[in-house]
DNA sequence: CGATCGAGTGTAAACGTATACGCTGCTAGC
DNA sequence: GCTAGCAGCGTATACGTTTACACTCGATCG
């Protein structure tokens, strides 16, 4: 049971190798007396196609990559999971590499993409300057990529992307705390480097200025989009003179390590601060209280980001590069109250 | 800029391809000079060589594929993420297959496995009988083998393996909540199918046992390692005639669906139930009470397996095969209290 | 100074598959 | 009955790389 190529089998069942190939790949292409000796053969020997001879020969891996910031995300995972289907319907494996909170260096993201053995490529993360650069001769040389979640920077405004509005979500969410009657409104926002989290960060100031409310000096912090780093945020935001009544959180992720550090401090929520999140993971409705926050569809997401990317790998380029907007909701539960003041 | 080889570079630079591909593969054995030379022609060509047919000719691919229950578990992500910096520091790319907590099909895992174009393979979720057939063929193809995570069952049990003692875990586990004065004590596991949580549940069992505690009809439900599976399972606990006053979780994801549950039908924790998990996931902390929980070490079993995989893909066959065991603790927060009665 | 050695390079074969092309032999149309 | 056509199959080439082997030429040693 060693490692038997195309030719044992041809030998074995008395034809060559085009033949075995043929009943292979174009079953049709053959007699049908052929075809069951080959298939006797291939059965007798255990033959199974080296897939590397098939990538190298026909040019194409069925593999695709999906870069992403953080794959212990739960939103990130639920997005995956719509890729992965997809995937799999069409034949895919899916190879995933994380920028790691965008700490990962702008050599490691070019290495990687140069050095990739895909068919495609699917950005649910915005990369460095470095990156996209690598990135545009990729497309040159026309590797098919397309964009999730994120809004699209401009030097990538060409690829197909879908993603939500999250200028209008982020928008929705502060006017929500603002119709409970909040005025002090914060914000804990994603690294300075994510144009994702800057959309929502946007998206907040538009409202607040629709509003007339104003944003003092503090009030918006930068996590990284992790509990960890949420705390620390939300740390520095309870220590402000001017003390927010409410906080809106860029992923639900730091939401709940805001939750746990306004309760670790000694106060409640939503009676005395306020919480909203972003992405409505499974976890957000798990918590204590619930927690109010942006839903989006993220499998849907990543089945038609993926649907997209086969339409760019198979089509080449005929496919739109229109970016798809899908819909978002607030779902409300209960991490929100009117302020005590 | 169109796709260059390396025959391109080799003619521009006015040597042979045999030249060439040394300067990159084994620069020490070709001169400064032509070194230079061949060098600067890479850059104006723009080459990079084609990852396919370097694979191909040299039979390996660089990728492993890692094949577990669920992606989106915060358990197997921290897993995930030790395998994943092993795989970066040694050169990998990880290609993430998901039985879908094992309902994927025995002839899709079948497919996934012969189909596959990887050095090697990382198993941290128990497979079909079909799926471990197939590993055998597979693994007496030579294509290394490591298991995570799960005791291996038997077919498998030549295969290097690292894990905690899942059955001593789950032994003290039990036995804390008896040592707080618990009688009634009802264990959520995972699905039949499941070696890993078949160990938690021996452990639970011969604790139980041990301490002269019966264990009665329907105390011990089938979760199926989701939030909402163990909100079912909870149910079912919370109406039976003799209602536990704990409940041990086979991992936290249903730790804290029972949890939820629990707290949805009025009751408090760990005031009328108290609850272990199993798994000490990020989240644990966060929830209200905080989870008391086995912790495992995930980010470093990660790490130990592809270590493993990596010496059995170099070494071929020299590596030892004897499982490794890691350290497990538990870490006491506040889901646990004293019975009532 | 001639033989020997070895470093540096080129030539060519090989990996396993897909397929363009050509050959055979049969069928159908005239 | 002869030819055109075509289905079925084999031959041979190509994909881009690595590497065993052969070759050259300068240096070193006897």
């Amino acid at each position: 049971m060693t490692d038997v190529s195309i030719k044992e089998v041809a030998r074995l069942a008395g034809v060559s190798i085009a033949t075995v190939s043929r009943c292979i790949n174009n079953p049709e292409k053959v007699t049908e007396k052929t075809r069951l000796k080959v298939q006797d053969a291939i059965r007798q020997t255990g033959y199974s196609p080296n897939t590397l001879a098939q990538s190298f020969r026909r040019g194409r891996t069925n593999i695709v990559m999906v870069v992403l910031p953080s794959v212990g995300d739960p939103f990130f995972t639920a997005v995956m999971s719509g890729i992965r289907g997809a995937a799999r319907a069409k034949g895919y494996s899916v190879l995933i590499e994380e920028t790691q909170l965008n700490k990962m260096t702008a050599d490691e993201i070019g290495a990687m993409l140069v050095s990739n053995q895909t068919d495609g490529i699917i950005l649910l993360a915005s990369m460095s300057p470095f990156g996209t650069e690598v990135l545009s001769a990729k497309s040159k040389r026309r590797l098919p990529i397309v964009i999730g979640c994120e809004t699209v920077s401009p030097e990538l405004a060409d690829f197909p992307s879908v993603h939500i509005d999250n200028i209008a979500a982020a928008k929705e969410a502060t006017n929500y705390l603002i119709s409970q009657g909040h005025q002090r409104i914060s914000m804990v926002c994603g690294q300075a480097s994510s144009l994702l989290t800057k959309d929502r960060e946007y998206g907040y100031r538009a409202a607040m200025k629709q509003a007339e409310l104003s944003i003092e000096d503090g009030w918006v912090v930068e996590g990284d989009l992790t509990i960890a780093g949420a705390r620390k945020a939300t740390r520095n935001l309870m220590n402000h003179g001017n003390r927010p009544t409410a906080i809106f959180c860029a992923n639900d992720e730091m939401a709940i390590g805001c939750l746990h550090e306004i309760k670790s401090a000694g106060l409640q929520v939503p009676r005395d601060i306020s919480i909203v999140g972003f992405d409505d993971i499974r976890y957000a409705e798990v918590m204590d209280p619930p927690l109010t926050t942006i839903s989006q569809p993220a499998e849907e997401i990543g089945e038609r980001v993926m649907y997209r990317l086969c339409r760019r790998i198979e089509a080449g380029k005929g496919a739109s590069s229109s970016p798809e907007i899908v819909p978002h909701k607030l779902v409300i539960r209960q991490s929100v109250a009117k302020p005590a003041s």
